[in-house]
DNA sequence: ACATATGTAATCACTCTAGTTACTTATACG
DNA sequence: CGTATAAGTAACTAGAGTGATTACATATGT
């Protein structure tokens, strides 16, 4: 959701986008949007104004942000979860395993981003022109 | 969870272990190890038996089975979730935004499971007896 | 001032998961 | 053969988490 709303700001190329708009890309409600909006200006993906006319545009081109800033910006916590209740700590195997796999997880998680690192949001949208035979259609 | 629970089977060294004896050690009930323990058999990770005495063991050595096995093993559906409602396709943007992004997150998790893969059973045993001071122990 | 648009809280509904109980089935052992 | 042990499995409950929605305050441009 997060990539898709910033690839429409993309497509906007700078334009302010309201966030009603962005939802009904999206099909979702504006003030979901709104609320993964202020994790995007947190992160200083997006700039966003009050008002009327106003909205939201990307703080940078397209080109300089890549799909890793967009998942560390809006996924707080790690993919692996751990279970709820902690390990029997009598058990040799029970008191260490989850600083074991902490590291492990860390190492993935890496591996991971630098994975994403590899798109930008301008490599979507080359691959959403492409698929919409490059028009500058209407976006809403 | 999993990766616990094989170490807990790969600290005993082929002995049979029943479910109960796991949950110990989980610090979670024997039905939740039994139905984990069941997606396991499927992967051809554990072999299971029943009756008395008897239980679960590894079905390979520990050095031969990699997290990334136990990663597939368990994790049937994929990392990054898809919204529940789709995107609207008058959109450009909407039309073809999941296309895209389910390529990009192929690639992400594949490049998660190569890391995955560099990890042992075997290795989160070793890590497991330095922690416990190279003992054997009772588990559970 | 007024319309527009964000920020934000409160609430509801739905889903997912872990947990629990209970029962059936299969195996080993005396 | 019968009893104890342990897995397989269904049904139900409780709680957390998430999306959605409503409502209202705040800020901004015309």
């Amino acid at each position: 959701m997060a990539v898709h709303v910033l690839a429409v700001l993309a497509y906007k190329e700078g334009d302010r986008v309201s966030s009603a708009l962005l939802a009904g890309s999206v099909n979702t409600n504006p003030v979901m949007v709104r609320r993964l909006l202020l994790a995007l200006q947190r992160a200083k993906l997006v700039e966003t104004g009050k008002g009327a006319g106003s909205g939201s545009r990307l703080s940078r081109s397209p080109g300089r942000i890549n799909l890793a800033e967009i998942y560390r910006a809006v996924e707080d916590c790690e993919p692996f979860a751990t279970p709820a209740r902690k390990p029997n700590s009598a058990c040799p195997v029970g008191y260490c395993i989850r600083a074991t796999l902490e590291k492990v997880f860390a190492s993935a998680q890496v591996a991971l981003e630098r994975d994403l690192e590899k798109t930008t949001l301008a490599t979507v949208i080359g691959a959403v022109q492409a698929a919409s035979g490059c028009g500058g259609k209407k976006v809403g």
